[in-house]
DNA sequence: GTATGTGAAGACCTTCACAGCG
DNA sequence: CGCTGTGAAGGTCTTCACATAC
């Protein structure tokens, strides 16, 4: 079913998907021009994305946007749940479990771990935090395919190796390091300071 | 002296700059293979990146440590401070207060803003949190460059609009939403759920 | 000898412009 | 007629392969 979706396009189903709550409600049909606005990209660009999803659209209409939705939540898989566990219980991984977006989503959060004894039977986000040596057993017994590792760098790459050989195939790392993984495991990174340093070159480069 | 490095590459120059600090200590010269085991990415796309920043290296030998990470700090704008404002101080907001990696990279978190007048007066991460209606105010008086964005979707926009008219360039936005800014006004997005979705995509495209 | 710096080739992505279809 | 879907063109990014310099 999946002609190979060029990975750009992917990046940007979710924006799309999102950007079909901002239309004017009531508005059962959309043009590419509308999403293209909402999403802040080109149209052509909108109209080439959405057409590896087969022919989601009707020529002199535009989109229907229930349909669409639906198309979209089908590529991107998410009329299923997925468990998710969240590793590393400091201020970002509170925040994290703290979250209420991921159950809108279809996620669930099965569990938050910290290597702190400390921390152990705290509570984030109506969860007990649960001992990191437990990692293994929790992936195993609540399913988890999704991995939010939120530690100190030092511990990320031994987190995502415990992970990974637990079973899970999709990580996303909020630690400060590019993690070395098997093939066919999916991580993706998010980097505050690298985002903040991304942000002073343009500013440097412009003259500030 | 920029002559226009490509956006791929200042994407990853912050990586290279953290890179260094990844060698076994003592190492007072690394080669493009080092930095490329590093960083993932292949040896010829860093002496390529490198090559942009003039030519730091040495042939037959490769690049100074010390060198390299000065020019490094130079190309992304790391040798002079940067004021920063955190807009929101819910759960993310706070644990972006309570980071303490914004200082060891030059950056000054200089004022937690939020709306809720319940919020203004707690205390996030050594400092009090102020009134929004004050945005204006502190983005002048204390010279703010960076403004952090971790409102509700809802707030997002607004909030961006009110940051660029009191002179702030660069936006890192945490809400899911796309910003419209004028040109020239640089933003960067970082989206939870955007990045757990691209995972679900490759689960499902792999038959989970 | 050794590892950088770089033209050339190739892959990938975006945009245009218009054919095609409702 | 209007808007999608798409070949073709143009741009950007990555990788190769080797000349170049130490």
């Amino acid at each position: 079913m999946n002609r190979s979706i060029p990975a750009a396009t992917v990046s940007r189903l979710p924006i799309y998907l999102r950007s079909l709550n901002d239309l004017p409600s009531g508005q059962s049909t959309c043009s590419s021009e509308d999403l293209a606005e909402i999403a802040g990209v080109n149209s052509a660009q909108v109209r080439k994305d959405l057409s590896y999803l087969g022919s989601p659209g009707v020529r002199g209409v535009g989109y229907h946007v229930a349909d669409l939705r639906e198309v979209l939540r089908q590529a991107l898989g998410l009329t299923q749940g997925y468990a998710v566990v969240i590793v590393g219980a400091g201020h970002l991984g509170t925040a994290l479990g703290n979250y209420g977006g991921f159950e809108a989503w279809g996620f669930s959060v099965v569990a938050v771990l910290d290597a702190d004894v400390e921390k152990v039977g705290t509570m984030v986000g109506g969860r007990a935090v649960e001992a990191m040596e437990r990692l293994e057993e929790i992936v195993a017994a609540r399913e988890v395919s999704i991995g939010i590792i939120a530690t100190p760098m030092e511990a990320a790459q031994e987190i995502a190796e415990r992970l990974t050989a637990a079973g899970v195939r999709s990580i996303l790392n909020f630690a400060p390091t590019v993690l070395r993984v098997a093939p066919g495991i999916e991580v993706r990174r998010v980097d505050l300071s690298t985002e903040l340093q991304i942000l002073t070159f343009h500013l440097q480069a412009s003259g500030a």
